[in-house]
DNA sequence: GTCTATACAGTGATAGAC
DNA sequence: GTCTATCACTGTATAGAC
């Protein structure tokens, strides 16, 4: 009995799990075969650099999914389609981590010991996140100083209430403090 | 040739930098013995129980550390000591996160795999410190529900920043971000 | 209290059968 | 493309010498 998993592309999000739930190094060959269901010899048919292959695809994979789901949206809009791109990614990264359920792997490798490993993409992602909803910000009539804090205030809030959420066990934590970095931006704009 | 170290007390911190710098999984044994200076047998001399033991007692001693040092001056202040222990609260967190140089291990074991194992410390520390610091906003003149929100805010904020500041390598973000979330607190007080 | 030696399960990784 | 068998190595943990 052989299942066929046509395409590497559907092992990533699995991978992704795994990666989630136990960090790199805690993420076992053992641990990635039960996850995603394949031995190791279809695990490294797909990724024949191992452990390090997997894990540079799933962040290639979610560095991509963030660039066309929040940041492209961020940037396209002008005018009234400013405030839309914001409520976009407050709605998109909402659902991202399951209102608090899931956490950022990014987040997860950026504190582990991992994070020489992959600086680069960990430091793109958040720099592109930041410069994304930092120049909707400026058109949205901010001065660039300003709108430059506002993004590392709402990207760290957002991942500070990841960490808050899940020490809690509380994932309405996440969902209130989304709530507040919108209205805080909003609040911010009307003054 | 053998050196002396007579307290177990004397490991943790050490103990501590390597959980901080690898995570749980990642400290493997042979890491912690460079780390620590010691061989295996002086290790489980000191911690019978193992890796466990050791992460336990380290989680112990922060969460101790905090207690005497953020949570108690927050919680004691009247009047004008109120802004003093917050006061107080910045300028030791700034100073224990070596203004983002070190991160929260708490954090880091919050997001990894060993949150299960370890849930308890982990929850307790967070929460103790959200509730001390409403506490102290509380007196300060807020109401109860504002009090817990600011208190969200700021506990969530720093951990933020700490996650941010190590995905860009840039502690500043990290002090620049404390200075804010005490202005803001200062901001709403005048409010 | 510290070290060395050792046990033995689990690790990442490879080769080859199907 | 998937599996099983197997590799050398590192993992945690223990026992005993000094």
């Amino acid at each position: 009995m052989s299942r066929t998993i046509a395409e590497r592309a559907d092992v990533l999000p699995l991978l992704a799990e795994v990666f989630r739930a136990h960090g790199y190094e805690g993420a076992s060959l053992a641990r990635i075969c039960v996850g995603t269901g394949l031995g190791k010899g279809s695990i490294y048919h797909f990724f024949p650099g191992g452990k390090e292959e997997m894990a540079a695809a799933v962040l290639d994979e979610i560095s991509l999914w963030f660039h066309e789901q929040v940041y492209a949206p961020l940037r396209d809009g002008e005018g009234d389609d400013v405030q839309h791109g914001l409520d976009q990614m407050f709605r998109v990264v909402g659902r991202y981590f399951q209102s608090g359920r899931k956490i950022c792997l990014l987040g997860v490798f950026a504190l582990g010991g991992e994070r020489d490993r992959f600086a680069v993409a960990i430091k793109h992602y958040f720099v592109e996140w930041m410069k994304a909803l930092a120049a909707a910000l400026e058109r949205g009539g901010r001065d660039a100083a300003t709108a430059a804090a506002l993004a590392q205030q709402v990207v760290g809030g957002i991942q500070g209430a990841l960490v808050l959420s899940r020490a809690c066990d509380k994932p309405a934590l996440f969902t209130h403090s989304l709530q507040r970095l919108r209205d805080d931006l909003r609040d911010a704009a009307g003054a």
